[in-house]
DNA sequence: ATAATGTGATTAAACCTTTTATCTTATATG
DNA sequence: CATATAAGATAAAAGGTTTAATCACATTAT
């Protein structure tokens, strides 16, 4: 059988040259090698009939780049659990990296006691994660391997040298939610958050922003009583429900509650949007084919893994970057999940003669 | 700054002994270097003080083991496109690699020219094909390569020396499809594929179970009138419903073609499933939101993503098989998209005297 | 006393590439 | 004609690891 590929020796020797010419006709910037254009077309002939490839781990070794980069999940098996949201990223990210022919490697749970075993052992350039671990121990240790880093989606810690953010303004996205509904008519609103999501950065920021935009609209908003964390099936919805609670809205953190809440809506035959509103955050295609399409806050995920990858290639090429935190706008997908406040429609009416 | 890293030459220089020496001592299993234990114990101190970390580009470079593996898309692009199908099959693969320590990189499109020059470069030790190319041509310049490869969720090609097929049972899945339907009293059944991936060799083998499982259960069936292809969004819905047509039931090629007949059945107020049972193929989470809940056939993706994995880190491990293909056993998720044809329920009532 | 065995340790080749330094010969310039 | 420059080409080091080969010495067996 015939050897799969061979090296740049065995080309060399085949067409009576040095090494370094084939390596300098093949891929080569090398200054002080040159090589006659006959002999150049001659090495090319030769190489492509002994079917050369170049052995990229000898060459990464030597220039110490490897053009791959990794992605670093906490948990990668959360990316089949039910946010579209982390395949979206990945795709963005992918997509940004091979084009311009970067490889990507999918790492999870990274040891923290030794992030070098994981990352500094030579075969990547540079890191993205996703959810970058907050511990600060951990992240001491990470910065001092000295990888270009980007965090997405993560939430911001102070001692961080060398780390790049690129984060969706959660804040905004609550006033996008407040401001949508208060045009609606509505006047109060419930907050959702869920069981073991309750530490998440995101979840804290959207619940805060909530907060402050219901006040920057004027409208009631009682901790104790408009923010409530219930199971990711969002179980609790129908005793919620028997209360009569005073909301006409209802604002999921993420996806995933705000589509529990509609199914459970379903089963007690509240009509959503006509009885209440629902709105959730993360806007995935996800959200078109609940019943009824789920208004929704959209991050532009996407943009910012591409614009995450191009950081981190920039970075890997030298390109420092002064601003160390990059914060995207998200918008407001309304679909059929939200409606104007029976009541109100009424005082529309009136209010328009 | 402290350097981030250090090299085994350092750590031998820095403990006063050879290269040798610490390699064995750290990793080795060298026969003819031994090392006294109170020198090892001091190499594992000096190694820790100066945070050494092998470098597996030239570890690799000599073992030519990289213990990584690459999952090979057709397109990646798809795997946000809507089947959570892809999701879960990576996820399989990931974890099952994880958990023995090999990485995953992902490769999208790879060229069908060179595929040496993508897969034979040293990085990765074998790879997993999602929908391995058919073009024979590319099957046999791959072969050429000589990378251990398992094909998952590929159509078998004859010419493909050495590689193995992991797949699932499209034809026995077409007949469970009939055989619910059949018990539930329905007696002619529409399979609907989808516009772009009429030459899917899943769609096919569904297509062809559907007939055969049809004819053994005595069904009528005509590929002229009861095989149709649409739309990713079945919007040919309408135009058919509105012929009257004779079926009382409608099998969906995948998942995403039932999911959108669901949808355009809404619209026009069609009942699923008083009116019409809806069937669908690739049961992932996705058909757990979807309203009514789709009852579809279950591929054991994730299984056979483990059983692919596994499989390929034999072949890398030199156990080879002698079984090159293995078929996983479908079954089916029963939903709330099917029922009892109306007509049917009244015969079984009679029945039941 | 000599040979055989075992222990502790080192040297150096090999893996394959990139790239600087060096060498030779030919051509152009003064 | 002498010298500077350019072109054509090679040798060799470096990158970090693994591992076979070798060596020195001490202990045990013959």
């Amino acid at each position: 059988m015939k050897k799969a590929v061979s090296t740049l020796r065995e080309v060399a020797s085949e067409a009576g040259v040095s090494i370094a010419a084939v390596s300098k006709v093949l891929h080569g910037r090398g200054e002080s090698v040159r090589v006659s254009s006959s002999k150049a077309s001659e090495i090319r002939l030769v190489a492509k009939r002994l079917n050369y490839v170049p052995n990229v781990l000898a060459r990464s070794l030597r220039t110490s780049r490897t053009h791959t980069i990794g992605l670093v999940f906490e948990n990668f098996g959360a990316i089949s659990d039910g946010p579209q949201f982390y395949v979206e990223l990945l795709d963005g990210v992918a997509q940004e990296l091979f084009a311009r022919h970067y490889r990507l490697t999918i790492l999870s749970e990274v040891d923290s006691e030794h992030p070098a075993a994981d990352l500094a052992d030579g075969r990547l350039d540079g890191v993205i994660w996703c959810k970058m671990p907050t511990d600060p121990h951990f992240v001491e240790r990470f910065a001092n391997v000295g990888l270009p880093c980007v965090a997405l989606h993560a939430r911001r810690i102070d001692s961080s040298p060398g780390v790049f953010y690129v984060r969706c303004d959660n804040r905004g996205g609550s006033h996008l939610v407040v401001d949508h509904l208060k045009k609606l008519g509505h006047e109060r609103i419930l907050f959702v958050m869920e069981q073991r999501e309750t530490e998440t950065p995101d979840a804290l920021e959207r619940r805060d922003g909530f907060i402050e935009a219901c006040r920057a609209q004027g409208l009631t908003v009682d901790p104790e009583q408009d923010i409530v964390v219930w199971t990711r099936d969002a179980d609790e919805f129908a005793d919620w429900w028997d209360l009569r609670p005073p909301h006409t809205a209802l604002y999921g953190w993420n996806e995933r509650v705000a589509a529990g809440v509609l199914a459970r809506a379903k089963e007690l035959h509240v009509n959503v949007p006509k009885d209440l509103s629902v709105i959730g955050f993360d806007s995935t295609v996800f959200c078109e084919s609940t019943l009824p399409p789920l208004t929704a806050v959209r991050q532009p995920i996407r943009q910012m893994a591409s614009h995450a990858t191009r950081l981190l290639l920039d970075l890997i090429n030298g390109h420092v970057s002064s601003q160390t935190e990059q914060s995207f706008a998200s918008t407001l997908d309304v679909r059929q999940s939200t409606a104007i406040v029976p009541s109100y429609r009424g005082k529309t009416s009136k209010q328009r003669l």
